[in-house]
DNA sequence: CTAAACGTTGACGCCGCGTCAATGTCAAGG
DNA sequence: CCTTGACATTGACGCGGCGTCAACGTTTAG
């Protein structure tokens, strides 16, 4: 059997002009081409362009789709990359909407979109150098927006809950708890939430979370905030054991 | 305080090249052009600058950034509609996630990415002209697609599942249960769970659950399974004391 | 005086087609 | 035979938000 352009745009919904884009793509040639011109489609044009239509609708891109379909046996790993990276997206629309909700009542509340003055006592771009360095200058501006466009009382609450935690972790020393006891891992998971609010919902790898252990033993002005040096190792073990544990 | 366009792009994380786009499309002019084109801005500017940034992290389009920040104390809703446009996407993907899991797994289990032959005994093409008429060709010829891309057990359960609310329906109907009865209403969301998979994942509007239960009533075919006009106006009843109730 | 760093404008590229525009072809009816 | 209307073709622009050359001028440090 063989149809024209039209007939099988109606069989897959597809449009004609999708058609010709695959044949010039080359990602669905037509079976045969008229001495007019006219493209013609068999059975089995049929059916790849089927697949292919079911795996777009999977939001794969053209070209994963061509490879695919040209059968390297490895397309369930190909899905897989997608898989992941769908999740990605996901995770960043999440973030993304509850920015957007918490945007908006800031909005209602009357609230400016952005504190115009730089500095307000918390001096929030103390580690800027190290942030840039560790993960680049987009990534300090970022976070740097985020804290601007916060209300006087989410300021306020962040820098709270920073003190709790810290007040808690110096109790925790002084009264000698294992960095494995629940009592601590209780603390670090509220360090961890605080972390993670302060990166706007992107959840730290075990890795940067450990590694943000480290700099707290590398940096003197975090130590002094945890009692010297054996208080910052301390609260570096803690955050190691709760990604061990929990992440 | 005047700056250039490179300690701009450092200060806010931004690059030149969009400083420079921001510039053609009138976004964020720069304060000052010199002689020699230079652009030079101030911190008027700047702020602007952070706050179309911020925006744009939120995922708003440049455009209506522009509008946003022109001030037209709709803003608020400008924000509504980027988040029920937000909320759909998230939608989209994650059935776009279901579907790619699903797919992986037929392929690991061997199976083939989708079947050739049109026709298997049920035949789902029996509603073809509805479905085209109601909800568009392309709506049709995606739910075929979906349907050729099941493994033959996934297509025996939903036949099942389809075979089990319908054999339910009737017994309550013989019972005289009323079409509010905790039972049906039990009925009913199993009813609704077959229908959202079949619609892969999409959800019906309460009004569109209520308009198929109106075609169950208008089409004797449907009304021939459910024991003649009687029983589809029960069904009909039941999806819509659903929909009320849950939806 | 030179090299490096920084600036400019202009144009193409990406992705997946939608949407003209300009023009040719085919089947059905008068 | 001619017309009409449906259907076909190729070619090109457009969208969004810049990245990335290219080709060239300017400023700054040594």
């Amino acid at each position: 059997m063989e149809r024209s352009i039209q007939d099988i745009a109606r069989l897959s919904g597809a449009t004609s002009r999708t058609l010709r884009h695959y044949g010039d793509i080359g990602l669905l040639e037509p079976s045969r081409i008229g001495v007019n011109g006219y493209r013609y489609y068999d059975d089995d044009a049929l059916v790849r362009l089927q697949r292919i239509l079911l795996l777009r609708e999977l939001g794969l891109g053209l070209p994963a789709i061509a490879d695919l379909l040209a059968g390297d046996r490895e397309q369930a790993d190909a899905l897989e990359r997608h898989l992941r990276w769908l999740r990605l997206e996901k995770d960043r629309l999440d973030r993304q909407i509850g920015s957007v909700e918490a945007t908006i009542r800031r909005m209602r509340g009357g609230e400016e979109l952005m504190a115009e003055e730089m500095f307000d006592g918390f001096d929030h771009t103390q580690y800027r150098q190290e942030v840039e360095e560790r993960w680049g200058t987009e990534a300090y501006a970022s976070g740097d927006r985020w804290w601007r466009s916060l209300t006087a009382a989410e300021k306020a609450k962040f820098r709270e809950d920073q003190k709790s935690v810290q007040a808690d972790y110096l109790a925790a020393i002084a009264a000698g708890a294992s960095v494995e006891s629940e009592e601590v891992l209780a603390i670090t998971r509220r360090h961890y939430d605080w972390l993670v609010v302060g990166w706007q919902g992107r959840r730290p790898t075990p890795e940067q979370f450990v590694g943000m252990g480290d700099l707290y033993v590398a940096d003197e002005r975090f130590g002094a905030k945890y009692g010297g040096l054996e208080g910052a190792t301390f609260v570096r073990n803690a955050m190691a054991a709760f990604a061990e544990r929990n992440l």
